[in-house]
RNA sequence: GGGGGUGUAGCUCAGUUGGUUAGAGCGAUCGCCUGUCACGCGAUAGGUCGCGGGUUCGAGUCCCGUCACUCCCGCCA
């Protein structure tokens, strides 16, 4: 109890009849009778109506305040008659009877209406975020994204893990996304780099003997946005452990989303163990390494296909004969689908940069299965079966086809096998389906320099036994390298890392770094690994798209407090912006003008 | 860097084939209304149709350019 309020606006209820109370809080809503005012007064716990006629000498005054004017009333509560009662609200059974207020806190004309569930722009509601975040569905998105993070952090305890923090100036590293840099006024000409995530200073931790390292760890990479990606920061819960194998890191993941998705959501769980699914076989599979395990559709390649003489769709046999592959999408009994359906795909994927979806529909006519459809007629009969056999699927199944390169047609197709499901509605909204995807390829090649190069993080442990590992075939080489996918989103990847220097120095080489250049890029983390190093892994899932799972929301934005736009601008504090001559001067910088 | 969508009142949107003075709901201002909870009723104010150029007798509408926001591709070990 204070001069503000006695009670909040959330907490009232008959028990406390004809109680003198004071409130504090914004108004929601008005509903003026004239001679009788409603108002509904909201805090952060709730809404209150209050109730005020022309008797008092406060009504005129009241009546003319603005929506969103904080004010403080004094007031009795009563039971509101049976007729009244309002159950939407958790003080419905009570409303306050004012009898005299005041003005806290006066507002302008608002920018946009607080008490309403249109939708507005982008841009006004990240200029003004503080009212926006007065709306409800995002207030409580927020409490969430706050709950989660707490249950998070006592979890790991229970788990024996410690919470540290690492730098947040630090130096840029050659591998990953694009650093975002600070300029050093001590060392002028050098910079600082702000972390894409902890991950020397985690195996740093582990070297210094802690065992069990977590933090909600801030992550700064400049590349450009999606809607589930913020531009510049985001959170990981990053972890590491010591003396473990993959399997170790997959049960302590395992317990705590289990427990955290079943705290905090009402959606099923696809399976309590979560499956492992090989890089390659996800790509086969799925065309994607986070794939959406709701989805029933399965890739298959049907190259072979049009290799044959009795298959005359010449356009794709060309194209075979030149190297590429087909790959296709079998949707089951979609023979009675209208041609727009059909055609609304081929369209869709056209417009996704690809040539189109070739399709067509397996349907038995005088005992023999035939195509039907534009390209139907190109398939004999005993080819169609074959199809059918390849692909496991059966009369009045279609086909969706798609040729091209490899990395081209999984990409359209990983798309396509979302885009087909949601037209035949085949994704389940209250599950959730989380896999592990294992067996990442150490190294891959650039496609721009046809160099090798690291596929995932250079750190990490390649598979096998140490002694035995063959080099002179690097693109054949394993990580222990592993991502958590739910519902088609990339929540974390992690790995065990490589512990051993010289196996370090040797990698490295490969993707065509010297000694020395390892020796000056991670100079902190090779000297320490040379002074007894633990094995260690661990994985470092997102914290915002964790909270936007749960939040049932598809923008990264919606779960961010204080969000920039897609351009890295935040448009309330008004960032980035320019700096003085002055402060230029001190860190010996200067501006070169475009053109 | 590239592609798509959007841009009209403070907010959310409508605006036909290019045709008189650009409309609605919410909000604001003023008035009426004692049981509403999206209260109701009446009135008033509020517009650089994102910006620039072009076509036309005439442009919110068509064309070109440009900007902003957004979604996607590239990028994100």
């Amino acid at each position: 109890m204070n001069k503000f309020r006695t009670h909040t606006c959330g907490e009232l209820t008959k028990k406390f009849t004809k109680k003198d109370i004071t409130l504090s809080g914004w108004i929601n809503k008005k509903r003026d009778h004239g001679n009788l005012l409603f108002i509904d007064l909201r805090d952060h716990y709730g809404i209150t109506q209050c109730v005020i006629d022309k008797e008092n000498k406060f009504f005129k005054e009241l009546e003319k305040l603005q929506l969103e004017t904080v004010i403080k009333i004094n007031g009795k509560v009563i039971e509101r008659t049976k007729e009244t009662i309002n159950k939407d609200l958790l003080t419905g059974e009570i409303e306050v009877v004012i009898e005299k207020f005041e003005i806290v806190g006066r507002t302008k004309e608002l920018p946009l209406p607080v008490f309403s569930d249109q939708e507005y722009s982008e841009e006004i509601r990240l200029k003004y975020r503080f009212l926006d975040l007065r709306r409800k569905q995002i207030h409580n998105n927020i409490i969430l994204r706050s709950k989660v993070i707490s249950f998070i952090r006592k979890e790991m305890e229970k788990m024996n893990f410690l919470e540290f923090q690492t730098p947040i100036l630090t130096s840029s590293s050659p591998e990953g996304a694009r650093d975002f840099l600070v300029p050093s006024r001590l060392n002028p000409g050098k910079f600082y780099a702000l972390p894409q995530a902890p991950q020397q200073f985690k195996q740093l931790i582990m070297i210094s003997g802690f065992d069990k390292y977590f933090q909600i760890a801030p992550c700064f990479r400049d590349e450009d946005a999606r809607a589930d990606r913020s531009p510049g920061e985001f959170y990981q819960l990053d972890l590491e452990m010591s003396f473990v194998e993959q399997e170790d890191v997959f049960s302590v993941i395992e317990n705590l989303f289990l427990k955290l998705f079943k705290e905090f959501s009402n959606k099923k769980l696809a399976s309590e163990k979560f499956p492992r699914i090989k890089y390659s076989e996800a790509i086969e599979k799925y065309g994607t390494d986070k794939p959406d395990l709701r989805n029933p559709l399965i890739i298959s390649n049907i190259t072979e296909i049009f290799t044959r003489d009795d298959v005359k769709f010449d356009i794709f046999k060309k194209e075979v004969s030149k190297g590429k592959v087909v790959k296709a999408i079998i949707t089951n009994n979609t023979k009675d689908k209208p041609r727009s359906f059909f055609d609304n795909i081929d369209n869709w994927a056209k417009k996704e940069g690809s040539g189109g979806l070739a399709y067509f529909t397996f349907i038995e006519e005088n005992n023999k299965i035939v195509g039907k459809g534009p390209v139907g007629k190109f398939f004999s009969s005993e080819a169609c079966e074959k199809i059918l056999k390849l692909t496991n699927s059966k009369i009045g199944d279609s086909i969706f086809m798609s040729c091209g390169q490899k990395k081209d047609v999984e990409r359209i197709l990983s798309l396509a096998r979302n885009k087909i499901a949601e037209d035949l509605n085949l994704i389940s909204n209250d599950i959730f389906s989380f896999c592990w995807i294992i067996d990442y390829p150490m190294y891959e090649l650039d496609e721009k320099t046809k160099k090798i190069k690291f596929s995932h993080n250079p750190f990490s442990m390649p598979q096998g036994d140490i002694k035995d590992i063959d080099f002179s075939k690097p693109l054949e080489m394993k990580a222990y390298q592993y991502d958590i996918v739910c519902n088609g989103i990339e929540l974390s990847s992690g790995a065990i890392r490589n512990h051993i220097p010289e196996l370090m120095y040797k990698l490295f080489e490969i993707a065509g770094y010297k000694k020395k250049d390892v020796d000056s890029k991670f100079s902190g983390m090779i000297n320490a690994l040379s002074y007894g190093a633990p094995p260690h892994g661990g994985i470092a899932p997102g914290i915002d798209r964790i909270v936007m799972l749960l939040a049932n929301e598809a923008n990264i934005r919606e779960v961010t407090m204080f969000p920039m736009n897609q351009n890295a601008q935040d448009l309330m504090m008004s960032a980035p912006s320019e700096v003085s001559e002055n402060q230029l001067k001190e860190l010996q910088l200067s501006i070169i003008k475009k053109k």
